[in-house]
Formats: structure tokens, C-alpha cells, sequence
DNA sequence: AGCACGCCGACT
DNA sequence: GTCGGCGTGCTC
């Protein structure tokens, strides 16, 4: 008790980076309170959310009367050290405030809640755990394969370097880290587990498979779900549980690994290469790299699973010149069931005419392909990242095209809305029944679409064939989704046409034959990651094929290129990723690029294109000294790929240093110089630190 | 970033 | 006379 006495305490408040204000404040209170302690203060008319960062007695009557006092303390038990730990690092490391941190990690609703809301809250969470059933039995266990047991084996041995689990796709890595996870959790009875995915909406299958195993052993709610698309409530219920260390299993998203976790035990980040753990909004925080600290800090295993480990992970699991590897590796290269990996086509386009091909965009051989499947009850996969009907309109007679007014984008041709849309801004109008520029009626269309390629297969092939499209469009409608999986799954459709969205996690058991259509496009882009992500999405649409063990036999991809010969897809062709891993390791290397190299991006978005350079070459000049005595190199101010999003015109500027630390310190250094540089007409501003498309 | 105060134009 | 436009300035 206070005994009159008040203490000065020091608070982290979710002050906006571009204010003036410090990331600590200080108010006074009647007791002590422990650092992570959740309390409420007011910050000018507001009451906000923070969080206690330290608390020391005030030295007899010296307090400021300025110094408010703090308005109420949460009844929770405080963050632990490690997670307050998380959070400076997280801050620091992406340069943003200790504040924003610390309340992206919260759930939102947690800063509206007053003290009655609070209470029913935590009443509510009370009641559900006395109606919680006690432990089940034993009995779902999966016999593993030797690979898998092998694999098992070596996660339990004790090294403590984080894993990379190195398994083809369809080897079996969810049962390996569902043993793993099940003996940390029957060792430790408190023990809990995080488990993160790249988008769980597109993994329902992994979800309830967590869902039936865990709960079967360790009780009803023993797993909790933590992603954006949760109502506000059940996000304040699943953080409850995993702070009150209810929760054994906390499954999801990024955001899941700024959970507070006090008794974790594991992380286990599947498909660690994706790249929507890295944030692209916000804190631009990797959530991967985050759970390689996190890991370290509480000493805890991590395992990274991948069939196409980023080439940063790679890197990581290598040995260098005789050192031990800072990752291991262990390896699973076999299917679960022994079934062949699907054979590989590569078909050159050059050697067939525009006007010979279906459609001119399948060669016939296809065409002949998918009716031979269907008439043996197997399903075609026809992957194309493109949807709508045609990416472009353009004018026969002058060069007018479908250009967004908006954007530096073309607007897209939607055949059954009859609609152009952009794809980058909201913009919807009509289509034009002339060309605007000059009036001829004889407008034209360029490229195909996912649209487009459904029509014709289903104009030609449909009588016999069932042809069913899932990109973004046909499933806006909430449960469509779901809808349409089914009719997959029930042997409804022949052909499946579709976006990238269905080379993720769900399985398609009847698909014995997968069709790239169009590779190529990323082949040449200017980002260096892109062979990478073009590599590891045309080996997950490979996955997809022949998970069944009856149509494994003619199980195939085919790839339409004109460039077979590329090394990229000839390494696909034998499964052979880490041939093309260590290719382009080699190629990074000798470039001075990641992860030889690290870099941050400044972006900067203002009304024109030369205002926003402009700030960067200020925000340059001002650090010159700087970047050459911490051996930096600023990059010239370049506009983005996407110059041109909503009216706003977008520039970056890349900064690169062989060392770590060295940029992190210049950084540091670079923030307070951004923030005073305030030019006329530049909107915004970010540091992107580790970013992933350049 | 909010949310104030503050000093000038058109409304019942 | 008041409602409200958004310029600038402060928040422990």
C-alpha cells in the first residue's frame, strides 16, 4: 500500500511517430507498479492504452504537480520481461516508436475498454475455463514415416539452433510439428506452443487438423486463433487466453508472434519464405525474423518450414568456411506416401505460332491433355496470375490505351461486369464503346485474363467439360470461397482456372495435371527476388498435382516458356532446389546484394514526382558525412515501381551497408533529421527496414 | 495523430 | 448574432 506516498511512473503511450513528443512519459501514482503493468492516462483530452516501462519512488514532495496521474491500472497479470524485451527490439530494429509497437501487439479493442467492459470481459473468461473439460487420450496418433521420425528425432535432441525444415511438398512437415509441439506440451503441463502461417483464411485444413488433434489431448480451447479477420472480441478472448496462459496453441498470422506468451515453449513458422510475413503496412516488421529473435531471446526451439526456403534462410543454414551453421537443416526431400513428384514439362512457345495456339494462349497438346484427364475423372489445374479478361484496351487506329487516371497502371477489362477496373485504386467506369482519344469504334484488347481463359475453355470444351474460375473476383461473396472448394472437391469440375490463390494450402486431391500458362512474365523483372518467388509459387502449384496416390502415376506439370532453357525452370524440372538456391546465393553474392548485404528503403509519396525526390535527396544530403564514415551507400532517389498509386506519386531511395549494425546505427541517426525535414507538399514518409520488393 | 483554440465568411 | 471552414500548436 501507498501509505501517502507516490510514485513516478514511467509510461510507454502510443505517441505518433511524426509528434514531437518523447516515447516514455512520466505520471505519478499512489502505489508501485511493475513494469509491463497495462494502465490507462490521459495524454491531452484523450485517455489512451500504454504500458508501464518503470517505476520509482518519488523522493519526498518533488514530484511536478504538471505530472498527471495515471487514470486506472488493468486488472492483468503484467507483459513479461521477454515480451517488453520483444517490443524494444522490434521498435529499435524497425525504427519505429516503443509505442506503436507495444499496441499493434495488443488486441484494438483493448484501448476502449473501461473498467466495467474490463470486468465483464474477465468474468466471461473465468466461465469458460470452469466448463473447459479435462484431458483426453492418446488416441489420433499418426504412425510416422522414417524420414519423419528421423526428422523428429533430430528437432528433439537439444540443439539449440533454430531449424530449418527442408521438406518437399506433400513430406509430411504439419506431422512433424504436430509431434514436436504435442511432447513440449505433455512434458510441460503450462508449456505453450505458437504456431504461424502465412494467411489461415487459405488454410482451413491446417486449422481444424490442429484444431481435432490438440484438443482431442489437451482440451476444448486448448488452440487459439490469432489473425486480422477475427471479430474484435474473439481477438480480445485469444489474446486473454494466451496471456493468461490458457491458451496451449496460439495458431496465426503474422501478427501472432508479438503474442503474449508467457510460458512459450516453441515457434514453429510454416512456409517461412512467404512474403506476407513480412508487414507491409504500419510497422513493417518480418514476422519471421521477429520469431527468430523471439526464440533466441527465451530460448526457445524454432523451426522454419519450407520446400523453398528464402534464400536469406538458406543462407542461414549453410556453414561458412568450416563455422557452424547459424540455422540447421534437416531435410525431408520424400512425399509422405512414396508417390512420384510430378514429371516436369517444359514447353517451348517459340517453336508455335500465336494464331496456332487454343485461344491463343494454350498450345493444343493442352487442350488435349485436360480432355484426357476428364474423360478418366481427373482434374486440370490451369494456373494464370492475371484475373479479369484482358489486362489492357487499346485502340486499333491511335495509340490510346486503358490507362488509370489515377494510377501508373493500365485499368483491366472485366468481361462479365462489363466494367474497367484498376486494380491498384478503386476506379470503376464503363467501357468505352469508342476510343476516347480519337472516336474509333475498333477498340482491341491485349493480354488474357483468368476471365478470358475460363471463357474459352468453357466455349470450346464445354459441353463435355465442367470449367469452374477461383481468383479474387469469384469469390468475393463471403462463403463462395468455401462453395466453390467444394465443388472441386465433390468432382464437380474438370478444369480449374485460376490466380495464385489456389496454389495455397488447399489440397486437390483428383488434380493429376497443372498448367503454368504464362511463367514467363516474372521471369525478367527487375526485383532480384522475384526468380525466387516465381520459383517457389510454380513449385507449390506442382505440389497441388498428384497428392492422390490412384492418379499419381501421370501426375504432370507443363509450363508454356519461351525460355526453357532458363536455369530457374530447368532446376524446377528436377526438383532440385537447392541447385537453384545456391545459384542464386552465388549471384547475390558476387552483387553485393542480401543476404551478403543489408538493406533499408526510404519511401516517400507527395503530389509530384519531383517533390518526392526532392525529400529524399534533402534527406540524403543531410547524412552524407554520415553514410561514408559508417561505410553506407545511399542509392539515388528512383520513383517506385508502382510510381503512381490513388494521385499520389511514390519515390524510394535504397540504402545499403555490408553490416548490420552499421545501418542500424545510421538509421538511428537519419530519424530525427526525416522528422524536421518537413517540405511542402510531401504527404508521407517511411523507413523500410529489410524490405522485400525493390 | 487527435483535439483544441482561433480568427474570418454565409446562414436562421 | 451563431455555425463552421481548416491553419497552427500542444500533449507527461
Amino acid at each position: 500500500m501507498g501509505h501517502g506516498k507516490t510514485y513516478l511512473i514511467s509510461v510507454v503511450l502510443p505517441t505518433p511517430a511524426h509528434s514531437h513528443l518523447p516515447q516514455i512519459l512520466s505520471y505519478r501514482h499512489s502505489e508501485s507498479l511493475i513494469k509491463g503493468a497495462l494502465v490507462r492516462a490521459p495524454l491531452g483530452k484523450r485517455e489512451l492504452l500504454g504500458m508501464v516501462w518503470a517505476c520509482e519512488p518519488a523522493i519526498g514532495d518533488t514530484l511536478d504537480d504538471a505530472i498527471k496521474p495515471i487514470t486506472w491500472v488493468l486488472p492483468l497479470p503484467v507483459l513479461a520481461q521477454p515480451w517488453c524485451d520483444l517490443v524494444e527490439f522490434t521498435a529499435k530494429y524497425y525504427q519505429r516508436t516503443l509505442g506503436e509497437i507495444a499496441m499493434t501487439a495488443l488486441p484494438p479493442q483493448l484501448r476502449e475498454l473501461d473498467a466495467l467492459q474490463m470486468t465483464r470481459k474477465l468474468t466471461k473468461f473465468a466461465k469458460k475455463l470452469k466448463t473447459q473439460d479435462a484431458v483426453g487420450d492418446d488416441s489420433i496418433r499418426v504412425a510416422l514415416s522414417s524420414e519423419q521420425q528421423l526428422a523428429f528425432n533430430q528437432l528433439s535432441d537439444g540443439d539449440v539452433r533454430p531449424a530449418l525444415l527442408f521438406g518437399a511438398t506433400g513430406s509430411g512437415k504439419t506431422e512433424v510439428y504436430l509431434c514436436r509441439l504435442e511432447a513440449i506440451l505433455k512434458a510441460d503441463a503450462q508449456a505453450q506452443v505458437l504456431v504461424m502461417v502465412p494467411e489461415i483464411n487459405l488454410t482451413p485444413q491446417l486449422e481444424s487438423r490442429f484444431k481435432a488433434r490438440i484438443e482431442a489431448r489437451f482440451g476444448l480451447d486448448s488452440v487459439v486463433l490469432m489473425h486480422s479477420g477475427l471479430t474484435p472480441a474473439q481477438r480480445v478472448q485469444s489474446w486473454l487466453a494466451a496471456h493468461m496462459g490458457q491458451a496451449r496453441v496460439v495458431l496465426g498470422t503474422r501478427l501472432a508472434v508479438l503474442a503474449s506468451m508467457p510460458r512459450l515453449r516453441l515457434i514453429v513458422v510454416d512456409e517461412e519464405h512467404d512474403p506476407s510475413y513480412k508487414s507491409q503496412d504500419g510497422a513493417r516488421y518480418s514476422a519471421r525474423d521477429l520469431a527468430v529473435y523471439r526464440g533466441n531471446r527465451e530460448s526457445v526451439q524454432v523451426i522454419l518450414g519450407s520446400a523453398t526456403p528464402s534464400i536469406e534462410t538458406w543462407h542461414n543454414a549453410q556453414s561458412n568456411d568450416g563455422k557452424l551453421a547459424r540455422y540447421r537443416r534437416i531435410d525431408m526431400p520424400s512425399r509422405i506416401d512414396s508417390t512420384a513428384m510430378p514429371e516436369v514439362r517444359l514447353i517451348d512457345l517459340r517453336v508455335h505460332k500465336k494464331k496456332s495456339l487454343f485461344g491463343e494462349c494454350l498450345v493444343p497438346e493442352i487442350v488435349d491433355a485436360i480432355q484426357a484427364r476428364a474423360a478418366r475423372g481427373e482434374q486440370s489445374l490451369l494456373f494464370l496470375n492475371r484475373r479479369g479478361y484482358a489486362p489492357v484496351l487499346t485502340c486499333s487506329s491511335c495509340d490510346w490505351k486503358s490507362a488509370c487516371p489515377n494510377c501508373s497502371a493500365y485499368q483491366v477489362f472485366h468481361k462479365q461486369e462489363r466494367r474497367l477496373r484498376c486494380h491498384h485504386c478503386a476506379l470503376v467506369t464503363p467501357v468505352p464503346r469508342a476510343c476516347p482519344e480519337c472516336g474509333d469504334v475498333d477498340i482491341g484488347m491485349q493480354g488474357r485474363g483468368t476471365e478470358q481463359l475460363e471463357e474459352v475453355l468453357a466455349g470450346q470444351l464445354g459441353k463435355h467439360l465442367r470449367v469452374l474460375r477461383l481468383d479474387a473476383d469469384s469469390t468475393k461473396l463471403k462463403g463462395s470461397l468455401e462453395a466453390q472448394m467444394a465443388l472441386v472437391h465433390s468432382g464437380e469440375v474438370d478444369v480449374l482456372v485460376g490466380t495464385q490463390m489456389v496454389t495455397k494450402g488447399h489440397d486437390f486431391r483428383r488434380i493429376s495435371l497443372v498448367v503454368a500458362v504464362n511463367p514467363d512474365s516474372a521471369l525478367y523483372a527487375a526485383d532480384f527476388r522475384a526468380p525466387e518467388r516465381l520459383f517457389s509459387l510454380l513449385m507449390q502449384a506442382a505440389g497441388r498435382a498428384g497428392r492422390d496416390v490412384a492418379v499419381s502415376v501421370q501426375a504432370q506439370v507443363w509450363l508454356q516458356t519461351a525460355h526453357p532453357e532458363h536455369a530457374l525452370y530447368q532446376a524446377l524440372k528436377k526438383h532440385d532446389y537447392p541447385a537453384f538456391a545456391n545459384q542464386q546465393l552465388t549471384e547475390r553474392t558476387a552483387a553485393n546484394m542480401p543476404p551478403t548485404s543489408y538493406q533499408a528503403l526510404l519511401r516517400a509519396e507527395a503530389k509530384t514526382q519531383e517533390l518526392a525526390q526532392a525529400f529524399l535527396e534533402q534527406a540524403a544530403l543531410c547524412m552524407e558525412n554520415a553514410a561514408l564514415t559508417h561505410g553506407i551507400t545511399l542509392y539515388p532517389a528512383v520513383p517506385m515501381p508502382m510510381q503512381r498509386i490513388a494521385k499520389v506519386e511514390r519515390a524510394q531511395m535504397l540504402v545499403e551497408s555490408p553490416s548490420r549494425a552499421a545501418l542500424q546505427q545510421f538509421l538511428a541517426a537519419w530519424q530525427p533529421y526525416l522528422r524536421e525535414l518537413k517540405m511542402g507538399g510531401v504527404l508521407r514518409w517511411a523507413l523500410d527496414v529489410d524490405p522485400l520488393t525493390i
